[in-house]
DNA sequence: GTCTCCTGTTCCGCAGTACCGAATGTTGAT
DNA sequence: ATCAACATTCGGTACTGCGGAACAGGAGAC
């Protein structure tokens, strides 16, 4: 454990929440680094290209050196590779965006994101993280997580993002059973209001969870019409064993 | 400048290039820092999602953090949101794919890939890095830099991918004289055998280069048909030129 | 089975570097 | 002009980053 690395990597995660532009008083405070020490940091992360300063000096952003980053983490993983071949023929055959994500910390990082099959505009949302307890992807991870991974996981308090958000650690240990017991999770607007998914876990070839598949879209096209869902469910349950199959899982 | 968080740099950097998985012994002797050091960090940057170990032990590869710092800039940049809407009808236009970068250290990173306007399978190729001096959108850049950071650049020795690249430092400043005087780029095979680019600066408000946009594809389609290079050229000048306008450039 | 090699991991005293309060510099508002 | 807020610089020293040596484990050869 070093320390300096650790806080250097802190002052990196803090640009990449919330505001692009950061000044090097709001950093510190965020991170609680004192300002000089915060400002030593961000001029070698700067030397690497992983951090730059606007033109005209003051705040601060991440530099294009971390797309670098980013990008050879998606060309490195088997997940996202794999993950294609089956993502965008379940968008045809549902109608509806899916999503691949892996675990980070508290969120799900979306690794591969097919897009709904019609001409409107969507943004992709590969590299984009959702608290893993608002989402059915995060469900459907560490539900199946070792358990000290999850009692790790529900021992941190969890921010509510919607009226609909389930925070209390018991309330979350009960849905996590339910998503075992089941093999897949639903979330109607925890995350987003008027949004909901559906997510089944990935293993790979040591039978551990290394992701989920899912879809994602408006609640009441995906939860509302009767029947819908369980044929719904039934499309990212076979997608996501096939999946797990093709890296090498039993099941 | 802190040494640990240099040395975590170049860590991290050392694992987007080449390989995805590296043991300790191949970062260490990468990044010519000693094993226990190397280890040391790794297991602080772990800590933080942005590296990752292999499951039963042994190589480590960059972690799915990273993807959201890459994400993250993305977001921020303010080329990329507004390249979007001028490269995707520049791609139509042509017919060739369009890639907007920008320079990170002697890399062009590219922030956002039109794809070519047909129903081949194409990677997208965000967050890719090629060496400035083998590409037009890196020669569009480095033409307009100014003296000091160009000549940085120029001193340090650079690679040869292909038996076309130009590598002496005297024939690549010409080579950015002309690119200045003509106000566009042209690269033939000196990055892939068989692949071309055009490419014009982009600059901002402040009237500095701030990318390239440019055009990407295969040498006999770009460069050989008689009139179809003229024609691609003031595309993409005044494609670039639109785009740095809605930057708040004054050309 | 044993042995060898290679690699990842641990150890811990101390040298040198990370640290950060105080000071300085810059900019914008009044 | 002054003031406030912020970024940046400075430098003595406390404490932490460091890395050679040792250890642990796994794989392959015999």
């Amino acid at each position: 454990m070093t320390r300096a690395v650790e806080r250097a990597a802190q002052i990196l995660l803090s640009l990449a929440s919330g505001s692009s532009r950061l000044g090097v008083s709001e950093i510190s405070e965020l991170v609680d680094i004192p300002k000089p020490t915060v400002h030593t940091m961000l001029r070698t992360l700067e030397r690497h290209g992983l951090v730059e300063q606007e033109v005209e000096g003051g705040k601060y952003a991440l530099g294009p050196a971390v797309l670098q980053l980013g990008n050879a983490y998606l060309d490195g993983s088997e997940l996202r590779a794999r993950a294609a071949s089956w993502a965008d023929p379940l968008a045809r055959q549902t109608g509806e965006a899916v999503w691949v994500g892996v675990l980070s910390g508290p969120n799900v990082v979306v690794v591969h994101h097919a897009f709904r099959p019609d001409d409107l505009v969507q943004i992709l949302e590969v590299g984009a993280a959702v608290p893993w307890h608002t989402c059915a992807l995060g469900h459907a991870i560490v539900a199946c997580l070792d358990e000290e991974r999850r009692k790790r996981l529900l021992s941190v308090p969890v921010q509510r993002l919607t009226g609909r958000t389930v925070t209390d650690p018991d309330a979350l240990r009960q849905a996590l059973e339910t998503v075992r017991e089941r093999g897949y999770a639903v979330e109607d607007q925890e995350a987003t209001l008027g949004d909901a998914g559906l997510a089944a876990p990935v293993f790979d070839r040591t039978a551990r969870v290394v992701g989920a598949l899912g879809i994602v879209g408006p609640a009441d096209r995906l939860l509302a019409p009767p029947g819908r869902q369980g044929r719904l469910v039934d499309a990212v349950r076979s997608t996501a064993r096939a999946l797990s199959r093709e890296l090498g899982a039993g099941r």
